[in-house]
DNA sequence: ATTTATTTTTAGATTTGCCTAAAAATATAT
DNA sequence: ATATATTTTTAGGCAAATCTAAAAATAAAT
């Protein structure tokens, strides 16, 4: 089946929010794809015709397999392409994510796989995040929030949860990427802000709300 | 300003059309495009009005500068995807038409940038296709068909004018493709069919259609 | 110069994806 | 339990891109 590249979005996003949650309200998802919430009650319908969700009006809605399996398949491409364009077209990784949106749903599945194996089957993105084999498997990491991290262990940070352009560009001034290590020497009650060493660096300062959204990994 | 996909390609489509033609018809272009006339000239009311080409009711119509720097920058695109298909990703020149088709409507100006300094900026694309820079500038080869190069004088096959599917396959299957060197060794007025040879292999024969299709440049 | 054929345009519909405004259902607070 | 607030859905519309069928303009043939 190929589905409009509208109909990919919504099924990416939906299946973004309802990871914990149990199910997926209206609002959260005109919320998430800037739509208004009739819009989303309109594609609802929609993907429910289409077999691609399970709806019920005022009871909210969850992907079934198959929209799972549609959802993946766009996050690996919009995964390797923004592999791609950051290890190959010498993009940053905070300017990949618009163009991956629309690379994205391109629908030649030899491409996707000539790409993955030009790109020697990389496991993550540039922002950390595992990218799907051809199959739809793939190994979600169990990384925690550098906010709930010990103090002066070891970690290497394998994720970044919010990935808009001012994370990224605020992450990059402090010179924080995928795969820095570094430690947390010392939190402050006050604000919860810490204060963080990477080696052959000065320590630098960090608020909650960034720490909250840095993922970490042990080692 | 950026345009639909669908009026890319009705300025693609119109710019290779009025090659050579003084006007360009409104059948025309529904046979190019596999769509009905009606459609056509709605869309032409909408691109003359957007000043991008020139057009008077039953009277054909044609690009201006703003629409052809339009069509040249979308040919760019096609051209360079080709390429990076081809020669990066392992496809064969005759299933790449397809999926170039997609790709040149991505609009993001730096990959395309990018893209054309990855592959080292290659002049021609795998059908011997002139890239244009990102100018739009680009030398159109003065090249002649294989029907009209004299006897037993080494020519370099340089494009293909047909490129449908089956043409490619053809030339893929004789074993001839963009720089192929070859001579015409005789010519069969009976029915127009040449008989080449390429080093190293042994001679072949080609009908007048396929011979009229092959571009073939000096040495 | 008419008639006939062809080409092109118009009129009116359809589909997709979105919107606003109003109504209906559900949730929250008193 | 009732009133109030919030969420969600419905009703009706709009723009883009296409189509079919009919009308109008142009071209070709007698
Ligand atoms: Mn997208
Ligand atoms: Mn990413
Ligand atoms: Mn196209
Ligand atoms: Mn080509």
């Amino acid at each position: 089946m190929k589905y409009s590249a509208s109909k990919e979005d919504y099924l990416k996003a939906i299946y973004h929010l309802q990871e914990g949650q149990s199910v997926v309200t209206t609002n959260a998802l005109a919320a998430a794809l800037q739509a208004k919430p009739a819009s989303i009650t309109d594609m609802l319908k929609k993907l429910k015709k289409e077999k691609l969700l399970n709806y019920e009006r005022y009871k909210g809605f969850r992907l079934n397999n198959e929209g799972k399996k549609v959802a993946v398949h766009i996050i690996r491409k919009h995964r390797l392409w923004e592999y791609f364009l950051v290890n190959k077209l010498q993009f940053g990784w905070d300017e990949v994510h618009e163009i991956a949106e629309e690379l994205e749903h391109l629908s030649s599945k030899k491409l996707v796989d000539q790409l993955d194996a030009f790109l020697e089957y990389p496991a993550t993105d540039p922002h950390g995040d595992p990218i799907p084999d051809s199959q739809g498997r793939f190994i979600q990491e169990r990384q925690v929030s550098l906010l709930d991290y010990p103090l002066n262990k070891m970690a290497k940070v394998s994720g970044v949860a919010s990935q808009t352009k001012e994370m990224l560009d605020l992450l990059q001034h402090k010179n924080i990427q995928i795969g820095t290590r570094l430690e947390v020497k010392r939190k402050f009650p006050f604000d919860n802000s810490l204060e963080l060493k990477i080696r052959n660096q000065p320590t630098i300062t960090v608020s909650e709300l960034v720490a909250k959204n840095v993922m970490v990994k042990d080692e």
